[in-house]
DNA sequence: CTGAAAGCGCTTACAG
DNA sequence: CTGAAAGCGCTTACAG
């Protein structure tokens, strides 16, 4: 585990198909058939199909996947292309880190299709489409978004890639797309919020740079309220900081609860709690539309809450880019649900 | 933005090289050189290379990046290599959430010097190394291998890819390793600590599957511990729930700190208060000789900690393994360092 | 059942 | 300053 490193390393080179066919005493084409599991049409004897596996073995022979795109015409690779923030805001240079969990569950999905995820961070996706790169290198046999673009990106990545699957963002059409049904999700809350008896309902709500979910969210909560007579009072949030957080604080009662329309705006409320002698769920409730880590351990297990789960949404959307390469049909899109989690956070009052 | 999907692709056939020569009226590798930056002994005629920009902008054509991988021998794609839990293991899909930073970190370093990142999330190197993929094809120039890695893995490693880079794991040799500083961080946490006037340390760690960071860490602070004579309890922690924390939680008094050597450890303390009256800085010192998400809006600002840039740490090794693909020299190794921030977890005594 | 040929799209020498 | 040729390693028809 110490040793030196740098062995010079000779100009070696790699078997090819052509060495195992010598060896094998075969033709090309053969090696191409057997390794690839033979087509009909093209059986091989099992006494030359055993000489060639031995020679493939004895050789190390490992197929040049870039060759074989050349002549195949497909890459295996697919993109995966997810929003960032401009890489000139040094303070965030990570683009909602939940979103982890979606490239997790699409780098698996993929695998299993055996098919390649490369991950392209892109800052300024309209820049991304105009230098040169691999999504202008034909090199992904599709492409996977995820989260909110612009229209002309829409429109460009049609045209330069065949293939795309929407996940978690502003696309929706009837097929090709994988979203969470926000709406619900907030309902859900907004409901469970309501049979606890609270009757004034602060909502906490991204100001800035707002994802889609965001007005779906707040419908969601809306609709409710106005179906069961509670109260919302909307709280904007502008920076990330507990600071924002003092005010709300301070004017707290018992009978309200705090709904968290973001994971994000949950973890800063806690993080205040710091500078403060209120606590959930004694002097008020602290509800949340959303999760953290759904599949780690160290998830907010006590946080009240409307659970869903990222990583089977980019696993489903790896499916549907599966399904459409391989049958070249574009799957119906899937609007995904999330359950309510009642934690520790949030009691019912009386 | 909902208009119907599907329009019927056409059999449609990209613009090559051919094309633009021909449209152009010259042979085909004059398109290459001007369009690859006209290397010395090459020159061409500004006219032409104006007619061939022109016929290359006209036809749209952009240059097949697996055909040149497979004609230079050089894919300019890095794979990043990460360990995971086993996919058997549903609850843990999640390879330590904080990875993504430097997940980022590698992508957007790579992305700079135009190289292309592959994440492979590996439940089972081993198997991985051994199964037909990205990894045996060829594939990439490179791998950045992130965490710990069994010895087997390493000399599977170093015969498929010429060029690796070890990230925050197991691996340490004098060249082509990042790492931090573990023992300099704990280290850093408990002089704090110790200044403050907290005479008894809860060192919180993981007893379950540790990285190679948490002996370090323990040793870091125990060594200070014996400098300043304060007294350590070790607290090993086994599952990943609050429920751990309620008699230690009891215990605590306000002369006691709690040091918790992972961020996770920090947080699941933070979330088990909500069934106790104790909060820090009041009732006892909370700190952390990690944070989390260091770079994004989201992190936790009022944890008194060692605070640590992963994506930093990414970024270096994308750099590293730029150098060491053009440079042919495998650079030095790097050992980054954290820096502390005052939070409000925890304050003077006295 | 097997092999010789052509071709994927690119680039690297090398000759004019 | 420009072009005809050879080759990267693979696979897909097609002929024996």
């Amino acid at each position: 585990m110490t040793e030196p490193i740098s062995v010079p390393v000779l100009p070696w080179r790699a078997a090819t198909a052509k060495d195992v066919a010598e060896r094998a005493g075969v033709a090309r084409p053969t090696v191409s058939a057997v390794l690839n599991g033979a087509k009909s049409g093209t059986s091989v004897s099992s006494a030359t199909r055993e000489r060639i596996l031995e020679a493939a073995r004895e050789l190390g022979y490992r197929p040049n996947l870039a060759a074989r795109s050349t002549r195949s015409g497909k890459s295996r690779q697919i993109g995966l292309l997810i929003r960032n923030f401009s890489r000139s805001d040094a303070t965030r240079l990570m683009a909602h880190p939940l979103s982890y969990e979606i490239v997790c569950g699409v780098s698996d999905g993929l695998e299993d299709a055996g098919y390649l995820m490369c991950l392209m961070r892109l800052g300024d996706l309209q820049q991304a489409l105009e230098s040169q790169n691999a999504l202008q290198g034909h090199l992904f046999d599709g492409v996977v978004v995820v989260s909110d673009v612009h229209r002309g990106v829409i429109e460009g990545l049609e045209k330069l890639v065949r293939h795309q699957i929407w996940v978690d963002g502003n696309v929706w059409n009837a097929h090709g797309c994988v979203r969470r049904d926000e709406e619900f999700a907030a309902r859900l809350c907004a409901q469970k919020v309501a049979e606890m008896g609270y009757k004034r309902w602060f909502a906490l709500f991204h100001a800035t740079s707002p994802h889609y979910s965001s007005p779906q969210r707040m419908a969601g909560l809306e609709a409710v309220a106005r179906e069961c007579g509670a109260q919302i009072v909307p709280v904007a949030l502008r920076h990330a900081g507990s600071a924002e957080m003092a005010p709300l604080l301070d004017e707290l009662q018992p009978d309200d609860a705090v709904i968290a329309t973001t994971f994000y705006s949950a973890q800063t409320l806690q993080n205040a709690l710091v500078l403060h002698d209120k606590r959930p769920p004694r002097d008020f409730a602290l509800v949340c539309c959303d999760d953290g880590f759904h599949r780690e351990g160290s998830a907010w297990q006590e946080l009240s809450r409307v659970s869903f789960d990222r990583y089977q949404m980019g696993f489903t959307a790896a499916q549907m880019m599966v399904e459409q390469l391989e049958n070249g049909t574009t799957p119906p899109s899937q609007l995904l649900r999330g359950e309510w989690q009642s934690g520790r956070t949030a009691k019912h009052r009386i």
